[in-house]
DNA sequence: GGAGTCATGTAAGTTGTTACATGATTCT
DNA sequence: AGAATCATGTAACAACTTACATGACTCC
């Protein structure tokens, strides 16, 4: 990809919340950022690995495995990537992609991956909303604050996507059946 | 990345709309798919002679390059490709993962990151204007009808960027000056 | 004649996914 | 006892980006 290695960043951030494992921190990054952040452990161990020989985190053994804590120097490193300039990804959208082309795919099928897209933002704005409960019954702070912003995020990309959804789905009824 | 070959599908599509060169491939796709797709020539160039190999696409020599046109194997493709389940990637917006360690960078910084990501939905609402007048200006057809469709997935999308952003400045105000 | 665009490709590098492998706890 | 969860890793692989390299044509 030669892109900038994002998984520091994640890790890093996520064990500036609290100390954990690495499972812990892929499960963390799922409940809490699985709508906008993903992590697949073949890419936390590693990173953990490399933070921990450059002195960014320390291993603690604990239990049946081990929790992973920030150093002073791994928050300085958090802060310096969360500093540097974003480089966005080149977008890729595989339902536009195939929408934009629906004339070769036929309105009925193009219809299924609309009313797919809207039941998944149905089901992230139900996430949403257990997540958004969660994060208000934390003590008040700085990061619930930032929590919160992200929930919103979310919820207003679902309720844009349902909405063009439900616009779509009305375009979609009058176009003929034949490609 | 151990995903899909989604290049085959944008290429095909691209095709199936016109006969065209590897480089207008590249420019029909920034045109008019820009904000949800992109191809790199890296990319067009390699997929292009696996497809004319596959006899999906034929060269035909004009001008100073080439013009590829699909055959009738490769729009069956193409239609296949479009019918196959669509695998999501999984989601990484660097903007939500900064934000939501916000509290290490600071608001001032988040600040900034907002503000950016809220002038590049003005600057994308401005590229969809654009791109719609373009499309109404075709003469009416189903292909028509669908490039409107992602137009207004763009216009959805971006609009629920502004009104998030402009919710998340004025919480970012609240928030005091230190970490 | 120089700049910009059109045009086609190759090579290197890396991020990150998927699949495999293994085992200890805990719950039912 | 068996299933699910917690836990840690490795290896293979590929999709994709970036950078490099080259050249024709057109416009000023």
């Amino acid at each position: 990809m030669a892109r900038e290695r994002q998984t520091d960043l994640a890790v890093l951030g996520a064990l500036s919340i609290a100390p954990m494992s690495g499972y812990a921190v892929r499960e963390g990054i799922r409940e809490v950022l699985g709508q906008f952040w993903s992590e697949s452990f073949g890419q936390i161990y590693p990173t953990l690995a490399r933070l921990e020989a450059g002195g960014h985190v320390v291993r603690r053994s604990e239990g049946r495995g081990s929790v992973f804590a920030l150093t002073e120097a791994g928050r300085a490193h958090l802060r310096d990537l969360l500093g540097r300039p974003e480089t966005p990804a080149p977008p890729r959208n595989g339902l536009m992609l195939r929408l934009f082309f629906g004339h070769e795919l036929g309105p009925t099928a193009c219809r299924v991956l609309v009313e797919e897209h809207r039941a998944s933002a149905v089901q992230a704005l139900a996430g949403l909303e257990v997540a958004r409960a969660e994060v208000e019954a934390e003590r008040p702070s700085d990061h619930q604050a930032y929590a919160l912003l992200t929930v919103s995020a979310g919820e207003h990309g679902a309720r844009a996507i349902l909405a063009w959804a439900d616009e779509a789905l009305a375009v979609l009824d009058q176009l003929p059946a034949s490609s």
